[in-house]
DNA sequence: CCCTGATTCGC
DNA sequence: GCGAATCAGG
């Protein structure tokens, strides 16, 4: 199989829509989970959370409060001076042709034409809010910050809390919120998607759907060679946005 | 072992 | 450009 438009749009959508590269393989049949994850980066869909991220070395930010844990008063022990967080990069011993990570700023090359391009300056990342004091409790559980103190939860609420419903539209559409035993489960549209419901209709008793969509959802077993293959779904194909 | 995504590298 | 092989964390 060859990578089709099509092909490329239903990976994009699938990728971004958070869908495991072997989900994705799965519904474009004749690929392998590996061709998929290998396509996507081609396309540039990198991030998304991978298991394997090595956790990037965030610079410096040695001192502000250096330690968040606070030990227990006791012990004093020979305390010696707390090792001055001294910056050091520890370049881990990086096989292959190492990519220098360029230095702080760009040294003048003897013969590189410095063209002045407006490079995007890049904003200085907003400094992290403060890390707050917190010690440890034996189950290493983490103790409240004295001044975090706060109600545990609002007491007594005066009214039944209702679940907010996004828009308009969504006020007669069931919800996930508004299943229970008595309506059909049966979803309409896809999940993520901002009209995604379910039937909701009465059941039919004993089964989690409505009548017709048991006709959906129940069928005889038919022959095999009776049997239609199904087509291909379009993943999220032929629903405008 | 299973899963995951990232990366490499021969094609 | 493609994807199997491989790596590595969960």
């Amino acid at each position: 199989m060859s990578w089709t438009d099509e092909r490329i749009d239903t990976l994009r959508k699938m990728w971004e829509g958070g869908s495991t590269a072997s989900q994705i393989a799965e519904e474009l049949t004749g690929v392998s989970r590996n061709a998929v994850i290998g396509k996507a980066h081609r396309l540039g869909l990198q991030s998304r959370p991978s298991p394997v991220k090595p956790n990037e070395p965030v610079a410096d930010k040695p001192a502000a409060a250096a330690a968040p844990i606070a030990p227990e008063p006791v012990e004093p022990k020979a305390v010696p001076a707390p090792k001055p967080v001294v910056a050091a990069p520890v370049p881990k011993p990086v096989e292959q042709a190492a990519a220098p990570v360029p230095a702080p700023v760009d040294l003048d090359d003897e013969d590189e034409d410095d063209d002045e391009i407006d490079a995007p300056v890049i904003a200085a990342p907003a400094a992290p809010p403060a890390p707050i004091m917190r010690s440890v409790g034996p189950g290493g559980f983490l103790r409240q910050a004295p001044g975090e103190q706060q109600a545990p939860i609002t007491p007594a609420p005066p009214r039944r809390l209702v679940p907010a419903k996004p828009s308009p539209e969504m006020a007669d559409k069931t919800s996930l919120l508004d299943l229970s035993d008595k309506v059909c489960k049966w979803p309409l549209g896809h999940p993520g998607e901002p009209d995604f419901h379910f039937c909701g209709d009465k059941v039919n008793p004993g089964f989690p759907y409505c009548v017709a969509h048991c006709g959906h959802a129940y069928q005889a077993q038919l022959p095999r060679r009776d049997r239609r293959p199904p087509p291909p779904l379009p993943f999220g194909g032929a629903r405008g946005r």
